[in-house]
DNA sequence: GGTATCGGATACCGCCCGGTATCCGCCCCC
DNA sequence: GGGGGCGGATACCGGGCGGTATCCGATACC
């Protein structure tokens, strides 16, 4: 995977527009730190995993603290971007739009590992600096309350009455989110794959019906 | 707090029991660990907690690794005690006992940053690895089936039908926890303190009626 | 096509940490 | 109460990492 410049055979090499290679860094940066932590992975492992070195990196970022804040914005970005998008299915009724989008999640959590071990150390990192104004929590904070306005706007749209207020709904679906994750990865079988979806029917006033999907 | 040997004039000095040594290391190396991280804090960091110096590690761990191992030991297994504890209080109806587990967890992670720190890096260091037989994980699967079996024997005896398997409540349960921990770290007020309850409520068939209890 | 510039490569520095070898003094037991 | 052994303290080593100064070559512009 991720053939880098060094790749060829010394000869005929090009050099990467600058976006591109502050895009290989990036990536190779979510990789490397999701599998090895942030402090686990030294520069030149990120740079080497994404066929560069070390100079690539302070020459794009200035430092490692550099790298990890524009890893925060791009990353965070795309997760709100994904997560509304999974939400923006205009059929069905709600509790089948909640299992659908339980289901959904459940697959991504499956897929994406490295996006919850990268999302944890991000966490991790945010609450033991203490800084309330950190730009992963404030991107967070804006995640949550795009997730419950969206399910404020689902229930109105169904004329449904929310056993809780949108936005405890909103919080409780990242902390299974994430919650579900952490089960699934250490023990996949103690976590069904129609949970998610269950409960959040369940949440949506839906009930949970052993089979009636 | 924690007042080591070395805080005495140098003069009185008293070789602690053997025991207390671990101990206080093991106490150590759990608020150390948990705030600065396992790779961020070096023995060195962790001795000094504990008012003694590296050497004290070195003569009842053998190594760094060898401290991670007895921490996790010793601690999942008071997580585990503790969570059975809040579990065994034989009063009340199903939902009511649902609602009073929930506010003692939610208090519990507020008073208990350190163990869910703690409890996430452990987590990641097991899925990291790889290793299916991790002593970490083996212990969390431990706690699941324990508290699968409280939850089926307190419905059984409610009398109760869950609308989710037991063993699903278990689950939930642990990711609710962890799910909600991490969100209410770093936006409290976006955690209710009655949420965890009401949703455990919920799990176990008891609605969330705005204020029953 | 020649040249100036910018960006990535390379070599190097200093610090810090895990680990180890050794030392020293408090306990325990006879 | 005295001596021996154990347990913690101390000093030191080697490796690895973040960061930096410098080099070199490709790209783009005239």
């Amino acid at each position: 995977m991720s053939t880098g410049p060094t790749a060829l055979p010394a000869a005929a090499r090009r050099r990467p527009p600058r976006d591109e290679v502050r895009r290989a860094l990036l990536d190779a940066a979510a990789r490397t730190f999701a599998r090895q932590g942030i402090d686990g992975a030294s520069l030149d492992d990120v740079a080497a995993a994404a066929g560069f070195t070390k100079g690539a990196v302070y020459s794009n970022f200035g430092s490692k603290e550099g790298l990890v804040a524009a890893l925060v914005d791009d990353r965070v970005s795309a997760y709100l971007d994904l997560g509304l998008a999974a939400v923006d299915d205009p059929a069905a009724t709600l509790p089948e739009r909640a299992r659908a989008l339980g289901d959904r999640l459940t697959a991504a959590s499956d897929e994406q590992h490295d996006w919850h071990l990268l999302f944890l150390e991000l966490w991790q990192r945010a609450v033991r600096t203490g800084r309330t104004d950190d730009s992963f929590v404030r991107r967070h904070g804006e995640l949550r309350a795009a997730v419950a306005e969206a399910v404020a706007a689902h229930a109105e749209q169904a004329g449904a009455e929310l056993p809780l207020p949108a936005a405890s709904v909103a919080t409780l679906l990242l902390a299974l989110s994430n919650g579900l994750a952490i089960e699934r990865m250490t023990d996949p079988a103690a976590v069904p794959d129609d949970l998610m979806g269950r409960v959040l029917a369940l949440l949506v006033g839906g009930g949970t019906g052993p089979d009636q999907r």
